[in-house]
DNA sequence: TAAAACTTTCAGAAAATATTGAAAATACAA
DNA sequence: TTGTATTTTCAATATTTTCTGAAAGTTTTA
C-alpha cells in the first residue's frame, strides 16, 4: 500500500465513519484530507480530490471551522483561502465531545425535569410510576452530564489522569 | 400539565432527540411509549397512540428487542404480544453504550493500524507526518475503547464509584 | 472605478432514509 | 386438517438529507 494509498483508505473510512458519528460524510473527509496533508489545501483542491462541488467544499470547510476544528491559513502572495487541520487530536476530540454534549444531553435535561416536576404530586399509581421512570432517567442523565463537563474542561494530562482512574 | 400531556410530551421530546443520537424516531417514541406505560402494550396500541404503519411498529419493536432495551411479555388468554421496557436506565444505557462503541469505535481500529503498519517504514517528510497523525488517532482511540470497555462492564455500583472519581 | 479572483448562498436535483400497507408467512384453535 | 388471528416482509411511496451549480456577493488588484 503507497503512501497516497493509505491516505485514500484514511478518508475513505473516515468518511464512512462520519455517518455513524451523525457526521456528514463531505464534512468528515474534508477533515480526513487535511489532516493526512502535510500543508495547507485550498477548496479548488479540497474540490478535486473528493470530487464535491464548490458549494459542499464550502459549507463542509464552514462547519469544520465553526466546530474549530480546522483553521483557515493565508499564503503570502496568494489570493485564495488554505486550510489545515487541529492537528492535536485531543484537542479536537474535546470539541466535538462539547458538542455532542450539548447536542445529545443538554436538550432532554429541561424537559425532563419540566415533567419531573408536573407529575410529583400526582396521587395514582399510573402517575408515581411514571414519574419514578422520569426521576431515575433525570438523575442518571445529570450525572453524565456533569461528567462530561469536568472531563471535556480537562487539559490532556488531567483527562488521562481521570481516565487511568477509571481504568484502575 | 396532565398526566396524559406530560406522557405525550417525554414522548415527543425522546423522539425528537432520537434522530440527534442516531436512532429513527419511531424506534424512540416506541421506547418512549413502553416507558411511560405502566402495564405492557400490544402492537395495535402502539400503531394507534403514535400512529404509525403496522410495519413501522413491527420493525420499531424488533429493533429494541435486538438491543435488549424491551422485552416480550405474554398475557395469559390473549393471543397478541405485548411488550414491555427495561425500565432500569442503567441497564439499558450499558446496553445502547456497547451498540455504540461497536458501531462508532471498533470499525476505525483495524483500519487505523492498518495504516500505521504501512507508512511505518515511509523516509518522506511526508509520509512520517502522516504516520504521526495516523499513530496519535490510533493510540487515543484505543484508550478511549479501553476505558468504554470498562465503564460498559461494570455493574451499577462500580460505574457510579468509577464515575465518582472523574468527578473528584 | 472597473475588472478579475475568489467565496458564499440557495433553489432545485439527487441520494439516502423512513414509512406505509397489503400480501405472505406463521401460530393457534377448533 | 381448515379457518382465523396475528406477525413479518417488502415493493412502492413519502420524507428528509445531502449535493450541485450557477448566480450573487465580496475582496483585491490594476
Amino acid at each position: 500500500m503507497s503512501l497516497q494509498e493509505s491516505k485514500q483508505k484514511f478518508i475513505e473510512t473516515w468518511g464512512a465513519l462520519g455517518s455513524e458519528w451523525g457526521v456528514n460524510k463531505s464534512v468528515a473527509q474534508v477533515q480526513a484530507l487535511l489532516l493526512a496533508s502535510g500543508n495547507p489545501i485550498s477548496t479548488d483542491e479540497i474540490m478535486e480530490t473528493l470530487k464535491i462541488s464548490r458549494g459542499n467544499a464550502n459549507m463542509s470547510l464552514r462547519q469544520l471551522l465553526d466546530y474549530g476544528i480546522i483553521y483557515k491559513k493565508v499564503i503570502a502572495g496568494d489570493r485564495k483561502e488554505y486550510f489545515v487541520a487541529e492537528k492535536d487530536i485531543f484537542k479536537w476530540a474535546m470539541k466535538i465531545a462539547l458538542m455532542r454534549k450539548q447536542r445529545e444531553i443538554d436538550p432532554i435535561m429541561s424537559t425532563l425535569q419540566e415533567i419531573r416536576e408536573a407529575t410529583r404530586k400526582d396521587k395514582t399509581e399510573e402517575g408515581k410510576d411514571f414519574h419514578q421512570v422520569i426521576s431515575e432517567i433525570d438523575t442518571f442523565t445529570s450525572q453524565i452530564g456533569a461528567i462530561a463537563d469536568k472531563l471535556i474542561q480537562s487539559n490532556r494530562s488531567e483527562l488521562l489522569l481521570k481516565l487511568l482512574k477509571v481504568i484502575m
